[in-house]
This record gives structure tokens, sequence and C-alpha cells, in this order.
DNA sequence: GTTCCTGCAAAAGATTTGCAGTGAC
DNA sequence: GTCACTGCAAATCTTTTGCAGGAAC
């Protein structure tokens, strides 16, 4: 399992080694990223970097988050919401799903060996390159029930 | 299995039984819906129906879906391009996910039985409701290989 | 010192809403 | 005749871009 300074170290580490400069937005957004399991919206990162005294411009967020989907490093989720959410994606390739709850909007995360297996098959016979899928539930989760 | 027709009648069934009356942007975008397997963004919807001398309101066609939706009569799907496409939702509940070519965008729809059992068996692992599901493959089409 | 990074403000693109006119029932 | 449906225009919301100042190396 890859842990959360991991996930930090390796985006540093692809950064650098790309030739990038560090900046202070960058480590803020990815300081944020680290500690979180899951997605959040650009918006959501610009409320949360404020709420902690490390406000940023919302410009940069976008910047940020575009250069890290470049590298692979964040995985972008879309439930259907016309907001794009972004979650740290981790080098070993280990990666989960969501569930959206219908009533209340709240993101679960959950994932299933035997729905990547079938993945993995359906990508054998489909005979095409299949590098990313992504997988969204919709129901209500376990307070909404 | 459910043609196009099919689908129509369903349509206007469901709707008159809610009570709408029919109006000509609605009907417009139900029969270019009904002759398209594929999905279609609502400029995409306003551009076909220019095309064919019907021409539509953009806001009337987002209104048409926004209805269909609510009476689950379209399944909205979104690639991560920031634009979210229509398809038909046919009652029996078959329906079909979408390869996205990562070099020229095309959607390329498939179906996999294998899919669906491991996401039926899923969902009773998550003991939680699941109305309804989305697989989106990210790749190459067989075009660009 | 050069070049990249940041933040503001403006722009672009998708979608929604307000409102007055038209049409269905 | 009433009330829903439509289309235009304006507003809203998310995301992108231009540009001037500041920071990394």
């Amino acid at each position: 399992m890859t842990g959360r300074s991991d996930w930090s170290s390796h985006v540093h580490a692809v950064l650098a080694g790309a030739g990038f400069r560090r900046g202070g937005a960058r480590e803020r957004v990815i300081d944020l990223l680290a500690g979180e399991s899951c997605a959040l919206s650009a918006v959501e990162i610009e409320d949360a970097l404020r709420a902690k005294g490390r406000p940023t411009g919302r410009a940069s967020i976008y910047r940020v988050l575009e250069l890290l989907g470049e590298h692979d490093l964040v995985e972008r989720v879309e439930v259907g919401d016309g907001v794009a959410r972004f979650e740290p994606a981790h080098p070993g390739g280990e990666h989960h799903h969501h569930l959206v709850c219908d009533r209340c909007g709240r993101l679960v995360a959950f994932d299933d060996p035997g729905l990547e297996r079938a993945i993995g098959r359906l990508s054998d016979r489909l005979g095409m390159r299949v590098d990313h899928h992504e997988v969204v539930l919709r129901g209500s989760c376990e307070t909404c029930g």
C-alpha cells in the first residue's frame, strides 16, 4: 500500500525530474491532496486551503491540477454534476472507484478485485489498448439507505 | 431488444402519463435521439437539428434533456471533456458503456455481460442500493490503435 | 539574471434562468 | 381561455488564458 507522504515524495521526484521548480501554490495543493484519500474539486481545494490559512489563487490550483494530471500524478473523477474532482494517483496502480449518493451527493470510495478482473478480461476481448478505466455507481449511501 | 420507435413511444407514453403537453422542440429532440444509438451533447443536438432544417433553441434542448433525465428516459454520459452527452435509456435495462479514444476523442460503445455480472455481485457485496452504473474506458480506438 | 510560478482579472465555454410570445388542450 | 412550451437574451458557473510582478535556481 502506498501512503500519503509516499505520494508527496513521488510527486516531487517526478516533477523535479521533469525540470519543474517548486512554488508556493504547487506545494500547498500537493500537501492538501496528500492528506486526502478521496476526490476534491478545484473549488473545494481552494476553500480548504483558505480555511487552513493558506489562500491560493484558483487559476493556480487549476494549473497545478493540470500539471499533475499530465504526469499521471492525479486521477480525474467526474460523477455527473459538471465538476471535475481530483485525487492522488498512486504509482503502484492500486485505485478505487466511487459510489455517488443520489440523495445527499456524498462520494463513497470502494474497490473490488472482481470488477478489476472483469475489466481486464473485457480489455483483452476488445482488442484495443485500454490505459485507464473509471466506474461510477449511483444509488444511496449507508446514511441515506 | 428495444428498438428506436419503441423508445420514442415509451417516451411519449411516460410524458403524457405525467401530464406533459407536446411541443415542437420536445418532439424534435426526441425524434433525433430515437435515431441515434450513441450519446450526443446538447450542442451536437442543436447542430444536427439545424442541419436537418429543424432549428431549435439551445435552452429548449437543455430543458428537454433535463425533463427526459428526470424521468429516466435518457442516460447522461460524461467522459471527462466537460460536456454532458445524452442517449436513449431503454426501459428493459439493456445498456452499453463507452471507450474514449485519447487520440481522436471518438466515443466507442461496447457492452459486456461479464462486466455487468461483476457489477451486480459488487452491488450485493456493498449492501447499498445501487440504481445505476457507468463505466468509461480510456485508451485508443481501432483507427488510432 | 533568467526563467518559471503565482495571482488577479478577463475570457471562454457549458448550462441555467427570466420573461414575453406562441401553441396545446 | 388557461397554462405549458419555446426561444431569445442575460445570468451563472466552471475552467482557461493573458499579463505583470515575484520567487526559484
